[in-house]
DNA sequence: CTTGACTCTGGAGCCGGGTCCAGAGTGTAT
DNA sequence: ATACACTCTGGACCCGGCTCCAGAGTCAAG
């Protein structure tokens, strides 16, 4: 076995498995790597990094594609970082966006608790009325 | 027609496709309403406002499994209090877990965009070096 | 040389969340 | 009475992101 570990070592030091680095591959996510005389795949150790690339992208709440976009970037250093820019604008507003509306959710579950705690609980359910923005009656109407 | 509004005009003031209401109805989230005489789904004026609040719960990232069980802390509201309170707690630990998560989503994502903003456009990228993670030339040995 | 772990390929399967379709029936406007 | 839009059912299909499998080949240790 000359230069470069096989799948399974990838996997192990990665994280992920075997079959997900082959889904990559496929995928055009990860380079398809020198193979073997007896055909396995030998990884360098840069894919280790690039590999982490994608996760933490993945993290980030891009989706593969994206990450293929962010990759594909990569290649064209200089206007690159425009276009990065774009991209992580993007996913920090629909992330606040996110944050906006799990804030609310927050507080009404916290009024629902509350109100829950404090026992007369046989108004209209407060969650209803916040989230369905029902005013014929809340929750009453639930008797299907 | 007697009572209710057939599934095509339900659609249409909800902004979902007629396909997806049924789909719904099929997966437990919306009640089977009542039907025609020849057969038509007929829906009352509160599916609006019940469809609505699938949609904006999904909105908020939950899946349809956990709308589900919204759907149901309401159904219970008054009796059974303890549980109610029980399953509106968790949630709101996981509504405080998803907010955690995007929080820092949020930092790193401005931390990246600050680092793009300051670079000048033909140094290689920070925000895909960062990412990356890479020591041994970050995202210079992309020759694939 | 044999064993046993690892890897190969191509393809199927899974989950979530829908979307589309055909063929038959319903409702209503003229 | 007839045309036309709408709706019904059941099932197939799609996408993303994996995951699993069989059957064949590879490699290193003993």
């Amino acid at each position: 076995m000359a230069q470069g570990v096989r799948i399974g070592r990838l996997a192990h030091d990665t994280g992920l498995s075997v079959d997900t680095i082959r889904f990559y591959e496929r995928e055009g996510l990860l380079r398809e790597p020198p193979r073997s005389e007896g055909g396995f795949r030998l990884y360098a150790a840069r894919d280790v990094g690039h590999l982490r690339f994608i996760r933490r992208a993945q993290e980030l709440g891009f989706s593969l594609g994206e990450v293929r976009e962010l990759l594909s970037i990569q290649d064209e250093r200089g206007r690159a970082c425009t276009r990065v820019r774009g991209l992580i604008g993007q996913k920090l507003k629909s992330v606040r966006g996110k944050m906006e509306s799990l804030k609310a959710l927050e507080a009404t579950l916290e009024a629902a608790l509350d109100r829950c705690e404090s026992a007369a609980a046989r108004d209209a359910c407060p969650v209803l009325e916040k989230f369905a923005g029902n005013k014929d009656g809340g929750c009453d109407d639930h008797e299907n």
